[in-house]
Parts: C-alpha cells; structure tokens; sequence
DNA sequence: TCTAAAAATAAACACCGTTTAGTAATTTTG
DNA sequence: CAAAATTACTAAACGGTGTTTATTTTTAGA
C-alpha cells in the first residue's frame, strides 16, 4: 500500500515545485513578476491547480519568507567562531549587509515588502520562529557585549533595536536606491556600495567610541 | 482673448484635480487604492481622460512624490530656532520620526515603495530637488555640530548618512511592524510606539556620548 | 451657422488573483 | 476485470488592473 505514500511525496513535490519556481521568478525578474499565471506556465500546469496546493498567493510569498529568513540565519552560523561579542556582532552587521547586498531580492521580500507582513498579522505566532531566531542572535550578541562592559547603561532590547535598525536603514536605502541621488555619480550600484561601506565604517567608529 | 488663459487654467485645474483625489485615496485606502478607473470614478472623469493629463500612472505617484518630499521639508523648517547645532539635530530626529509616524502613508511611498523611484532613475536630478533638500538640512545640521566640536574624526557626509539610515531604519521597521514580532503584546501600534520611543532614547543616548 | 480643433469617452487589449463547474485520470471496490 | 468513487486537473468566467485606439461630443473662431 504505498499508494498513499507515493501521493504525500507527489504532493510536497509540487509544492516544492511552486515555490521553487516563484523564487526563480522573483529572484529573476522581480517582485511583481510572481504572478500565479507565470508559475503556473513555468510549472506547465494551469493556474487553477496552483489553489490546489496554496491557499492564495499570500501563502506563496509567505512561503518564500521563511525560505529567506532560514538563509539570514544561516548567515549568521559562522560567527559562532567568534568568541570575543564584540567582534562577533561586527562580523554580524558585515553578515548582515553581505547578506542584503549580494541577496537585494531576498531582502526585498524580506524587510521592505509589505503585503506578507499583513498575512501574518493574522496567522500570528509560530510563521515567525525563523524570523524572531534571527533577532535573538542578535539580542544575545548585544547581551553577552554588555556582560563584557560594553554598551554601559544602555536597554539591551532597545540597543539591539538601534543596531539593525541602523543597519536595516542602510541596507533598505541603499537597495531602494535613495543615497544614489545624494550623489550625482552615474553608476548607481557602484554608489551605494561606496556610500555603504564607508557609512559602515563610520558606524564602526561609533561603535568603538562605545565599547567602554 | 482670455480664452487662451482659460484653457491653460482649466487644464492645471484638471491637473491638480486628479492629483488631489490621488492622494486622497493614498492617504485613506492605501497604495493599492490608487487606481486610474479609481481616480477617474472620483473626478468625474472617464479613466481615458485622466491620460491627456499624465503621461502614465507613474507620473502621477511621481507628483504625489514631490509634495511629500514638501511636507517632510515643511517639517524641518521650525528648527531654525535651534540656535545650537546639536539641539537641533536631536530635534530633527523628532521631527522626522513624528513625519514619519504621524504621516505613514506619505513616508511609505518616499522611503518604502520603490516603484517611483525606477521611474526616477529614468528622467533624472531636477525631479528629485526636494528630495536633495531634505538630506542637505541634515548635512548641513552636521556638519554644524561637527563645527562646534562634536563627532571629531567621522565624516560628515558618512555620519548624516548613518544618521538617517538609523532614524529611517526604525520608522521603516515600525511602521512595516517587523518590530511588533519582536514583543508578543497583541496592541501592535502601541508596541511600535513605545518600541520606538525608547530606541529612540537609546539613540539619543548614543548621540550625547559622541557628543564631545 | 459652419468648420476645424480640442476635449472627452466607449470599447477594447492584455494582464492580474481567484472561483466554479466540469473533465480526465487514478484508485478502490464489487 | 469492469464499475464506482475518489482524486487531480483545467477551461472559462468574474471582477479587477494599466493603457491605447477610434469615435463622439464639445468648444472656438471665421
């Protein structure tokens, strides 16, 4: 009898198929191009049988959402090789932006993209453990940091804030595109990765000045 | 002759006849509700009409755009009471947080949306003045305080710049609500704010310890 | 008043997400 | 093995989008 079980694999494989080529659509041609039409000619299914396996398009999106957070964290692992905290949450701002800039889409998806956000407003909790994991690594970091005399009398919670906030400012604008106007150069990208690096330095700096 | 004038009257009239009732079902339906059949149903008007006025949709996001780059100049303009430059930087802080919150709507399509901006990268500088003017008060306010004594060896194009992706960073956060994931309080906007004011305390304090 | 120019529109085109009703394939049952 | 039942799939439609084209209505000037 493993009729059933054959089915079960049939059926995770055409989700995964979905997903997969949604990613590749988003990633290729981007956000506006996962359409269900689109899949479903990539997949050479009709658009109807994509409802067999997701409940709407949010579910995609979403979907790929965990897929994006799962690759920040992943990021993230090799720094366990830093023992001393400040130089690992240094290494995690580089991750970070690594992360950003050499997956724009992805980050896109992630952290400027409204509509899954919305989604999951409403399906609370548990579609979120990839993401909240991610924010830990960062609170620990910040954490273990001031266990060491860093960062003296500031709020951990609002600390870590500040840090991907600040980094998330950079990364957000910079892939939008919004320092390139700050400077008249031609070639954008060229731009934004310069203003990039040298703002980060800048924030490393800062960081330094705080240690203490 | 004044039918000359009339005409040319009539025809900005019309112009900002359809850029009100965009911004007015922006403002109270979001982004997505900015549709020309939309606009069109508003004004009176047949969808067609609206294209003798506007060369396509993006042009009307565009102009919307221009006169949010305006409102965030507008709010930036009482703090030449500040005589002293680091008051006055802390107070942009305020009054770019309080544009941001008070106003989310107009923040998301300058900071967030990122389709103007494509349409931007096409017909370039000139329409993107305000937009210049808004990070140059920044600059400006800066490198006043670097004048003064404060941040000694950072670069003052760098600093604004990582000044503004930290206060950008954490009302895009807020207001996207990737923060409310953070606290598992159920009253989201409550958490963004008191996340947010707090961060915000926590940069201040960062900032005066750069002070000197 | 008649004509030429300008302004507005109806209708269509090609997309989109989603639903419904019906077909084709497959498995289970008698 | 054939019939019934279940499952997998899809064609077609609904209501929405931005935009274009051909046509009609309105207006202006001789």
């Amino acid at each position: 009898m493993g009729v059933k079980e054959r089915k079960e694999r049939e059926k995770v494989e055409m989700r995964d198929k979905i997903l997969q080529s949604a990613q590749h659509l988003f990633l290729a041609r981007g956000f506006d191009q996962i359409s269900i039409r689109n899949i479903a000619e990539a997949i050479e299914y009709s658009p109807a049988t994509i409802y067999l396996y997701f409940k709407d398009k949010n579910e995609i999106v979403h979907a790929l959402h965990q897929d994006g957070f799962r690759l920040l964290v992943r990021h993230f692992e090799p720094l366990v090789k830093f023992t001393d905290p400040f130089e690992r949450l240094i290494e995690m701002g580089n991750a970070y932006i690594k992360f950003a800039t050499t997956n724009p889409g992805v980050y896109e998806l992630l952290f400027v993209r409204t509509e899954p956000m919305e989604y999951v407003s409403n399906c609370l909790d548990e579609e979120w453990k990839e993401g909240d994991r991610a924010f830990d690594v960062l609170f620990q970091t910040v954490s273990q940091c001031q266990q060491s005399g860093h960062f003296k009398g500031l709020d951990t919670q609002n600390l870590s804030m500040m840090i991907w906030s600040f980094i998330h400012g950079l990364c957000s604008l910079g892939i939008s595109n919004h320092i390139a106007h700050v400077k008249e150069a031609r070639d954008k990208k060229l731009v934004v990765d310069a203003v990039m690096a040298s703002t980060y330095q800048t924030f490393q700096t800062v960081m330094e000045r705080l240690k203490s």
